[in-house]
DNA sequence: AAAAACGGCAACCGCGCAGAG
DNA sequence: ACTCTGCGCGGTTGCCGTTTT
């Protein structure tokens, strides 16, 4: 018996989404958590696949999401892991704070490669090799296939768990160890996805709101993203563009924006927030993200995330000055790396510098 | 100024995995 | 043990903006 489509192929819309139909989706989110997608197309009478609600919110809508430029540290961690671990974008966003698979893998076809290329040039000889995607392993280790790049994985990940259970931090939930329940919550968010809506109330020890606090970034996104689309209500009438590629859009102010803007931080209680230098660029947007958060915010995020935030103050306390110990995960990357004759050193905001 | 080429990114597609029954 | 179902992942496509000719 053939596989049935997950949904009817008649009357599923395609293609970018719109504002209301973003603020429909992040409603629902709110209210019953992410989870059972089958559920939400009919729920929301959303005329969307399953997964395009899914994929729209774990790529865009989702709370602590960072877009825009990648960080020169972001770049070169993203280089390492791919060497690492390969085309598995899904395992090599957990390594990065608030990125997304699939903005790894844009970066990464778009950007990185490209640029690996240009360095792969016969006198560079200090950078290693980066296989093409889909190719399999680099050449830095030729003879490792992908069930060894997958075993291996698997032991990256059976030591975080490890770890995380022999961590006596673990068991405490305050801001002395914000720090492990950052950089150890890979195992913790996946044994507990199988109850999304679970997630908020293990995250409401620290916050009285949880509801309201994990999926408030959505809400910033939803409310900045609103802010750029009225500003451009010619754009939104010809719905051509995708809500992101509004969000770009920048034009003169507009009374009607603001007042739809203060709808939708009403509505999400984002009473406190400053558009004031927001939506211009995607740059803009991240540090928009962390600034309106708080530490402890992120630290609640961080629960609900599906991706684990394991590395960066910045995702973990929002201290840029804050010099962190070394978690035994970064001493295993350092042990990786250092037997490839690269250079890791994890400090500060700038956590990583090969 | 217009057209073509290029680049970036969001979204889609299809496969595989895992849990439930 | 097997089937069904939902979800996650990686590869690919298509649209739109920007740059070049």
């Amino acid at each position: 018996m053939g596989r049935p489509p997950c949904c009817d192929k008649e009357g599923v819309k395609k293609g970018p989404w719109t504002p209301e139909e973003d603020i429909i989706l992040v409603s629902y989110i709110q209210e019953h958590g992410p989870g059972n997608w089958r559920a939400v197309p009919t729920n929301t009478g959303l005329s969307r696949c399953s997964k395009s609600c899914r994929l729209r919110w774990t790529n865009y809508l989702r709370p602590g999401i960072k877009r825009g430029n990648f960080t020169e540290q972001e770049e070169k961690m993203i280089i390492h892991l791919q060497d690492l671990l390969g085309n598995r974008w899904a395992a090599i966003a957990s390594y990065l704070p608030q990125r997304t698979d699939n903005d790894i893998k844009n970066y990464w076809n778009t950007h990185l490669k490209k640029k690996l290329k240009k360095l792969q040039t016969p006198s560079s000889s200090g950078v290693c090799n980066f296989g093409e995607a889909g190719t399999g392993y680099s050449t830095s280790s030729p003879v490792r296939g992908q069930w060894e790049r997958r075993l291996q994985t698997d032991i990256h990940m059976a030591k975080r768990a490890l770890s995380e259970a022999l961590s006596p931090e673990n068991n405490n939930n305050n801001n002395n160890n914000k720090l492990s329940s950052c950089f150890f919550s890979s195992s913790t968010s996946s044994i507990s996805s199988s109850n999304p809506s679970s997630k908020c109330e293990s995250s409401s020890i620290t916050k009285p709101t949880p509801s309201t606090l994990c999926y408030a970034s959505s809400a910033e996104n939803i409310a900045r993203l609103l802010k750029g689309w009225m500003k451009n209500p010619a754009t939104n009438n010809n719905n051509k563009k995708s809500c992101s590629r509004t969000q770009k859009t920048e034009n003169s102010s507009n009374d009607n924006s603001v007042e739809m803007s203060e709808a939708f931080e009403s509505l999400f209680g984002l009473e406190s927030l400053d558009y004031s230098s927001n939506a211009t660029t995607t740059t803009t947007n991240s540090e928009f993200s962390h600034q309106s958060l708080s530490p402890e915010d992120n630290n609640v995020f961080q629960e609900d995330e599906r991706k684990p935030e394991i590395i960066g103050a910045a995702a973990c306390g929002g201290d840029d000055d804050e010099i962190m110990p070394f978690s035994l995960l970064e001493k295993w990357l350092l042990e990786e790396v250092g037997s490839q004759d690269q250079k890791v050193v994890i400090s500060g905001d700038a956590k990583l510098i090969f």
